[in-house]
DNA sequence: ACAAAAACAGCAAAAACTTGCAAAAAGTAG
DNA sequence: CTACTTTTTGCAAGTTTTTGCTGTTTTTGT
């Protein structure tokens, strides 16, 4: 294998993720660690990629959250776009909202599976639109400076107009006694009125997450359909939630 | 066998693959691997393709999109930005389409001004968040895969409700005689729709394309307030659009 | 503070590159 | 056809690049 070619997947797979681990990279490419660690290297000296310890990220498309530096994260979080993705099926019309875990759900998605999605996240639709057969419908409105997210009354009054098959929520803040709750009241507005426009809701969680308590209330989980972590389904932690109407995947 | 047919072979495999090795060229070819190495070395000179250690690979092999946009027009459309921000005020409320001179619009704009800016570009509004004292109002709708642009009746509905100070339109093409025309209907109606929300329209437009005319019309050159090119206001290539009601800068 | 993971530096083997040279092939007069 | 030049090709010796491995130092998470 050349170089070349090598440091050329490195940077697709960095584009796509956003975040690669080297080990990751290493086993995927049939290399040493130390030659993935070079290349890296190059790359950065290059400016095409920003090396990070045990990783690299994409500079220049977007920074998210602060805790979001951690690569190991990640992971966990494409474990739960895969399932989420298997949730889908053709010709569906869904909504989706912001933050990574959704971002890596959009970026797995396959390409010929046709979808229609209604999104207020910058990011999300960005992603979506790498797809020939899915159809973005960006719910407008006033941009958040930070999550690149849009809220207010436009976006929630066109979202009271839609009755959609699945609603997809990534970030957020879950426990089994406070249900969804997030820090900005903006935000809980939008992630309401989506509710409201699904049949079905589904929520993606890191475990990590599953017992954090935020100011404001999203909703309770019996409004949740599915929840959806890297963990399986019969994974202990999850206990706490098995009393709710709700499918674990 | 030819020394030419060969050079033809070995450009139609680089051309195929993006990449080949010499290892691989020789064997296929049954010729030393010194040959291919003279082949390629002499195709390298002739810019037809890119030697690396091991190989060869087509232009362009390592680059991902924005690569393309040549520096020679890149500076044109900064010098067009420079000129176009000078044109904004404190407080505004203003109207950007896409395209990658209002991209460069939004990257100049300095830190502490600011405005309010509604648009339909993704790109644009992604832009725009990295300046704290700009609103971005994003204006939602259908997204179209390629230029990453919201259209459909929905941004044109919420443009019909606004009246806003200034309306910038980057891409398109321009011509005395047919005013603006685009190559997309949809589009189209967009723009149309955001130089009726505005009290003043800026067009911004490199020299070269001064004179070119596509299928469809968005408006007569009487439509629009200020025209912004990249040449010096008294250029004669400019002498065209001196007869209308129209601000050169 | 400690253990584990990752980064770094130096080394050695393998692969690829360079250069010079000579033989073979092709072209060019006489 | 022959003698000569020019081009092309293959080969060999020496150099550089790439790669994986070693042991050591730094960073990270608990």
């Amino acid at each position: 294998m050349l170089k070349e070619e090598r440091q050329k997947i490195i940077l697709d797979q960095v584009h796509l993720h956003h975040r690669v681990l080297l080990t990751d990279l290493s086993e995927s490419l049939n290399v040493s660690i130390d030659t993935v660690r070079r290349d890296v290297k190059e790359l950065a000296k290059e400016k095409k990629l920003k090396k990070v310890h045990g990783g690299a990220t994409s500079f220049g498309f977007m920074s998210f959250s602060k805790d979001d530096d951690n690569i190991y994260l990640l992971s966990k979080k494409i474990r739960i776009a895969e399932k989420t993705v298997s949730l889908l099926s053709e010709g569906q019309v869904i909504l989706m909202s912001g933050g990574t875990t959704n971002m890596e759900v959009a970026k797995m998605i396959p390409k010929r599976l046709s979808l229609t999605v209604f999104t207020p996240s910058l990011h999300v639709a960005m992603q979506l639109l790498e797809l020939p057969d899915v159809e973005v419908i960006f719910l407008g409105g006033k941009l958040l400076h930070e999550a690149k997210f849009a809220v207010g009354g436009t976006v929630v009054n066109s979202l009271n107009q839609l009755k959609v098959d699945l609603c997809i929520l990534g970030t957020g803040y879950l426990d089994a006694d406070h249900g969804l709750t997030e820090f900005d009241w903006e935000v809980i507005q939008v992630k309401q009125a989506m509710i409201r426009a699904a049949k079905k809701t589904v929520i993606l969680s890191v475990s990590d997450k599953l017992h954090s308590v935020q100011k404001f209330k999203t909703c309770d989980l019996t409004a949740v359909h599915t929840l959806v972590t890297e963990l399986h389904p019969s994974d202990p932690v999850l206990d706490r939630f098995r009393e709710f109407d709700l499918r674990l995947v």
